[in-house]
DNA sequence: TGACCGGTTGACTGACCAGTCAATCTGTCC
DNA sequence: GGACAGATTGACTGGTCAGTCAACCGGTCA
């Protein structure tokens, strides 16, 4: 009682991204009206186009408040004194976690944005390509100690990389790969194992896989 | 002058498919009007629903008999005895040289459909999942033979080596990747060296970089 | 010659929906 | 209490296009 003035009781612009976030994963970006999200929202129509100038607008503020976070995620894992197998496992990790935590948002930025290369993907081509080149420092570095390999690129394989995490987040969104808890914890091993050991039966990879036999 | 009946001189049908890959190429499915691919095609507006029902029909004709050919190529490649690596190096090299043929067409097909998740890619998603399911198997028994680790499923190998391909392909019709004859071929071999050798330097990888340095 | 038919034309319609705006409501401050 | 400001409402408008349709064209066949 004290007070509350300034800052409304709920923040309904808060209220108008959140619902935009289930419209958005349950039926799509260009599927829905604006009234959808309004209607989600428990607010008039009019009330969307006070805190945000459009309807893309909505799905920018979304997918930058959410990327910016991966980046600078990524930034903190690359300033870590680890090898750099770790650096890519904590990356892994904090984006499935990201998906595990809320799966409607990372749907509605995969669908939407990262993989939407003709609308959104090429709008935030610039933002998205910094975590591409964020992997590929981490690449580069572990090349230059000699731990990687030095005859693939960095870029491609940040890009191979990050193909592979996303590929394995829209098996999950679309069921083609099964859920759940410990579906998650494996894939973060699965893909950085993948990735920098490769598919090839190894010593350490034969050690890995007679737990499983 | 013999006879020039029952088929038109021109394939009207396939004059109005290669316009609109060049159109929906260009300006995207969504973005672009029906009236810009008959105009394209130098076809009239209303010829274009005498050969197709809708604007939808003309993108899955587009797809569907591209991505055919890739399914009948996955199974003409897992029938021949060779390794593994070998088979997944042919898959690569089909799908990089359907690019380098018609980087158009396969801009068309990855963007508007295998990414595009919430319309054709959902629409085409059972016929999408056979070409997974064909990488799948040659994993599969790669792993049986104990030539691959068997600690990864093969669907998710599977769906990390599509997923690197698909994101370098999606890299060169974005530009962040360098196009051009010596990359395309570069390509086959380092997408499935990252996925099957693995990053890790090894003594092959050792080996194989020796030449680069 | 004239009936017939598939191919071809492009003006038109009907539906849809993003974005606008004038009115109303709620709370604050003097 | 009354003036002011920001929040909130929802009916309405303007523009866009996918898809329709009636007419036309040119060749074939009886």
């Amino acid at each position: 009682m004290a007070r509350a003035n300034a800052v409304p009781a709920v923040d309904k612009r808060r209220l108008i991204l959140d619902a935009a976030v289930r419209v958005f994963a349950g039926q799509g970006f260009h599927t829905c009206r604006v009234s959808d999200i309004a209607d989600e929202a428990g607010v008039a129509y009019g009330l969307v186009y006070h805190y945000f100038d459009s309807k893309d607008q909505i799905l920018d503020t979304l997918f930058l408040e959410r990327w910016d976070i991966l980046l600078r995620a990524i930034q903190e894992v690359d300033a870590q004194p680890i090898p750099a197998r770790e650096k890519l496992y904590a990356i892994t990790s904090f984006i499935v976690d990201s998906y595990r935590h809320d799966p409607d948002l990372m749907k509605v930025i995969i669908v939407e944005v990262t993989r939407a290369a003709n609308t959104f993907g090429r709008t935030h081509l610039a933002h998205i390509r910094e975590a591409y080149i964020g992997i590929a420092a981490i690449v580069e570095s572990a090349q230059r100690e000699g731990v990687f390999r030095g005859d693939i690129t960095p870029d491609f394989a940040a890009l191979a990389f990050y193909g592979a995490v996303e590929q394995v987040l829209t098996g999950w969104i679309f069921a083609l790969l099964p859920t759940g808890e410990l579906e998650y914890e494996q894939a973060k091993t699965h893909i950085v194992e993948t990735i920098c050991g490769g598919l090839d039966r190894t010593e350490q990879s034969a050690l890995a896989a007679g737990r499983a036999d």
